[in-house]
DNA sequence: TATTGTTATACTCTATAACTATA
DNA sequence: TATAGTTATAGAGTATAACAATA
């Protein structure tokens, strides 16, 4: 049996006397048991995508290319001309936001705005053909991040774990 | 057939004559193909986070209570002298992160902070009554904002989805 | 030497509001 | 009036590094 005790804290905001009720006199905990976390959605989906961005998306994170820039390329390359507010609808990020993005691929010569003759309100964004190779190349390394993950789920379970998110979203 | 054009960029970083390649005269897309994004797992796990984070956990956050809080109540309720350290690595976010959280729910009231008669360096963490009293309505209220997946899910898909999202992490 | 809690700092990502030019 | 893009600002949420006290 565990004689662990504990005394008060140093902060004077909470003394003994106005918290009558703590029990104390109880061993530290070793295991840890989580409680409602452990049947949480947010918290299993705030887990994973943690795992996810400690694992290869930092890669690309060094050369200033962060999920939103890698987004945006892969919607130009498969949608040339997409308008901005197009590629926040299809990230789920404000318009504003997206802004900044093109402004950085801009920066790297990688895409190009251009004024939509139709709606003189819009840009059409466009991949360079170094944007082009960039964005290739980025695909890979990303698709290489992702791979550990055939490792840790059948072909079947990546597909429902995609379909099953994709509910949510 | 659409003849929509696309003229020059404002930008004068990228005028015409440097980016050669880029193809012009496309109409814009309407629909947008999204690529390997579809298949992508940190994209589907950042899209449900965001849906989830939108959802009811805003509701949290007026009282000034966020996630790492709301964790650290329920880790707190369950493992009575649990230390900081302990709830950073249960909740898996740094030590650092967790003092500010603690200082918070100790000016609250709901949490104390007494110092470990066996390791004199911990904290050991309890609930007061009245933050033993905030978290079961706390709780309450998380289940009923992740109650609408109820509705989203069966019973089984729930519990795979849960079960997958933990392989990850 | 290593660990626990702390402080200070900075970075990433995103939202909000107000503005402009076009529609 | 409404929409597309822009700007400025601010807020979460988290990481990193260095430090004091203790092991």
């Amino acid at each position: 049996m565990s004689t662990e005790t504990f005394s008060t804290s140093k902060s004077s905001l909470q003394p003994a006397d106005r918290a009558p009720g703590v029990r104390q006199d109880r061993p530290a905990p070793t295991v840890v048991d989580m409680g409602i976390l452990s049947r949480s959605l947010a918290f299993h989906v705030r887990k994973a995508q943690l795992a996810l961005q400690r694992r290869g998306l930092r890669s690309m994170s060094a050369s200033g290319v962060g999920p939103a820039e890698f987004g945006t390329l892969v919607l130009c390359e498969q949608n040339p001309g997409l308008a901005q507010f197009q590629i926040a609808a299809a990230l789920d990020i404000d318009k504003a936001s997206v802004v900044a993005v093109v402004d950085r691929l801009e920066e790297l010569g990688w895409v190009v705005r251009r004024r939509s003759s139709q709606d003189r309100r819009r840009y059409g964004l466009f991949l360079t053909p170094s944007g082009a190779q960039q964005t290739q190349l980025l695909r890979q390394q990303a698709e290489q991040a992702e791979s550990f993950a055939l490792e840790l789920f059948s072909g079947a379970e990546l597909q429902q774990l995609l379909t099953l998110l994709g509910r949510l979203a």
